[in-house]
DNA sequence: ATGCCTGAAGGGTTCAGA
């Protein structure tokens, strides 16, 4: 199963890009950010292409800004928008959808910028990020969430730290209440599978910071321990960034195994099969 | 010039993004 997370930056702006996409790189399950469009007008503008293509849809969005959807065409089933009893500025914005999806539960999510560290968006972002946490610490053994965080979980996601010092993404809180998550049991897929390379995900639009690839990983996808251990492929797909009218975000992919049946009991590796650290039963696999 | 692009709303400019 393929699932992949992009944020778009309007949808309706990125469908010469995103259906050609589709077509390529045919994932199965896609988390989309940033449709900023509301679900009626989503549906009018994409609903027969996506139709077509198999996809089924939850949307959650609102006009103008934020917004998440899945597509899935391997199923979508108990779709739940927002994060339930989660914060709002003042009211719940959309920034959250959750579907299940071949057994897996997948949740799309972006994170409240912040704008500024110690505003009221800021503190916004982090009680945004500890609702997420109430809600992962009750979600099904196989979950995944895929989405914008609007947070470098380290230094090695900047393309300059320095340049970033007291400013949002990159401050204690934030990367404390993200590896939260992590302490939640779940795995950022891409960093485990390439844990020295030079990530980034998104890239400002002036000053031509993506030609000299001055980013920053931001767009994660954090897997629980059940899909993290079927993880085959994890990568930013940097083609969607180029060109003609790209989102200033490019798509995260991963390629998982199917899931063990358990129909044929458990699944018992060979004794002489070493425990290998995560990451590093496999050789990356470029696009 | 921390607003060098891009998008949206609503109006002929402003706000937001990270």
């Amino acid at each position: 199963m393929r699932i992949a997370t992009w944020n778009v930056n309007s949808i309706k702006q990125r469908l010469p890009r995103l259906l050609p996409w589709l077509d390529e790189r045919k994932p199965d399950v896609v988390c989309l950010q940033e449709t900023k469009l509301a679900d009626d007008k989503l549906a009018e503008l994409l609903g027969s292409e996506l139709e077509h293509r198999g996809y089924a849809v939850a949307a959650h969005g609102e006009a103008a800004w934020n917004g998440v959807a899945i597509l899935s065409r391997v199923g979508l089933d108990d779709v739940v928008a927002g994060l339930p009893g989660g914060p709002g500025f003042p009211h719940q914005e959309a920034r959250a959808v959750a579907a299940t999806c071949a057994g897996v539960r997948v949740l799309s999510v972006y994170v409240p910028n912040g704008r500024e560290p110690g505003s009221e968006h800021y503190a916004y972002k982090l009680a945004w990020l500890a609702s997420l946490r109430e809600l992962l610490a009750r979600a099904p053994e196989a979950t995944v969430v895929c989405g914008d965080v609007n947070i470098a979980p380290t230094d090695q996601d900047v393309f300059d730290p320095d340049a970033y010092v007291g400013q949002t993404h990159v401050t204690p809180p934030e990367r404390a209440a993200l590896g939260a998550l992590v302490e939640a049991g779940f795995h950022d897929v891409v960093r485990d599978r390439w844990p020295h390379e030079r990530v980034f995900t998104y890239w400002d639009y002036r000053a031509g910071m993506f030609h000299q690839d001055l980013g920053m990983r931001i767009d994660l996808v954090l897997a629980s321990t059940a899909v993290a251990d079927r993880v085959r492929a994890a990568w930013v797909d940097r083609q969607a960034r180029k060109g003609k009218g790209p989102s200033d975000h490019a798509p995260v992919i991963v390629d998982l195994d199917e899931a063990p049946d358990g129909d044929i009991g458990p699944v018992v590796p060979p004794p002489s099969a070493p425990a290998a650290p995560r990451g590093a039963k496999k050789l990356p696999q470029a696009p």
